[in-house]
DNA sequence: AAGACGAAAGTGGTTGA
DNA sequence: TCAACAACTTTCGTCTT
């Protein structure tokens, strides 16, 4: 732990833990990613565009991708030396050119100003840290860019973007979060953020169950402890191949669940489901399923027998 | 009385013909 | 484009503490 950060300048906390795979610190009260120093992956989306041709990824120059040639926005209209040497005619369609393309800039800026204003405020209301805040914003240009938010409202591509953003730096906020934090419809949010991403060519990892734990434990107020013992649980659980396919936050909650029943900690399967943004059926389903592959009973029958 | 459990029916999204 | 399908939710009745 580095020494300048000693408290959680959200909540003054001191409890506050280094993940180091990860370059982030995280305050274990209130959930904040204090600081974090992850690389910025910004540059290299192209390079995760996979397979096609070589040309494709061309790295140098702004970030837009090739098949932005094609639609002229990032090409300059007229310039002066070009002017003298036009006939009258011609000039007055330049003119027009220009002012064409000026509106187009301008609409852009003005969008992007009003847009990331909102980004603002979402991100700060989530408490994201500012490298996510920064990179969503990095995205959002690019789909104004590409005219990807027209027949969408901005709001809801400021939603996805934020969405893509954290999942790429492993700071994964549900669907259910970013929605209460925008005023966006869960499903308009996950189909813009499909969306954005498909035409983006941004490749995002499957989010890993334990990105949400963190979060969670301190929401429901549990111990270093049991925080830790349901990242094993966790880990066990991916060995046994029990978490693909399923959602990533049913099973965080189901391990959060057993970890605190585990450590004598008891919540209620509604708590745990409230925090997680999924329901009592689907933490008892995967719970279930963690009993029956990981052999978890005995040490639940421990806890209860030290209980009496 | 509250929480845990399970069955059944419904929803939204993915996949494969 | 449509139907089958899996994951998840909603709802509700029953059992346990």
């Amino acid at each position: 732990m580095p020494e300048l950060i000693k408290k959680c300048p959200e909540c003054g906390g001191i409890n506050l833990f280094w993940n180091k795979e990860k370059g982030e610190i995280i305050c274990r009260d209130c959930g904040l990613v204090v600081e974090d120093k992850m690389v910025d992956l910004g540059q290299e989306w192209r390079e995760g565009a996979e397979g096609e041709g070589g040309e494709k990824k061309r790295r140098a120059g702004a970030p837009m991708t090739y098949t932005q040639y094609d639609q002229g926005l990032g090409t300059e209209v007229g310039t002066q030396s070009d002017l003298y040497s036009l006939k009258d005619k011609n000039r007055n369609k330049f003119f027009r050119l220009r002012k064409w393309q000026y509106r187009i800039s301008t609409a852009i800026e003005r969008n992007l100003k009003l847009a990331l204003a909102e980004l603002k405020r979402v991100a700060s209301f989530l408490k994201l840290p500012p490298s996510v805040e920064e990179e969503a914003a990095r995205i959002y240009t690019m789909a104004v860019q590409r005219g990807l938010v027209r027949g969408r409202s901005m709001e809801s591509v400021v939603s996805g973007s934020l969405y893509a953003a954290c999942r790429r730096h492993e700071v994964p906020r549900t669907l259910d979060e970013l929605s209460e934090a925008s005023g966006i419809e869960k499903k308009e949010i996950g189909r813009t953020y499909r969306f954005i991403t498909r035409e983006l060519q941004i490749t995002v990892m499957p989010s890993n169950p334990s990105d949400y734990i963190p979060r969670f434990a301190s929401s429901l107020k549990l111990s270093a402890e049991a925080q830790s013992e349901s990242v094993e649980i966790l880990h066990k659980a991916q060995k046994a191949e029990l978490t693909s396919g399923r959602g990533p936050t049913g099973i965080a909650a189901a391990a959060l669940y057993v970890a605190a029943l585990i450590n004598g900690e008891k919540r209620t399967q509604r708590e745990v489901a409230d925090v997680a943004g999924v329901t009592e059926v689907t933490i008892r389903n995967r719970y279930k399923e963690l009993l029956d592959e990981l052999d978890l009973e005995k040490e639940i029958k421990k806890v209860k027998k030290k209980k009496k």
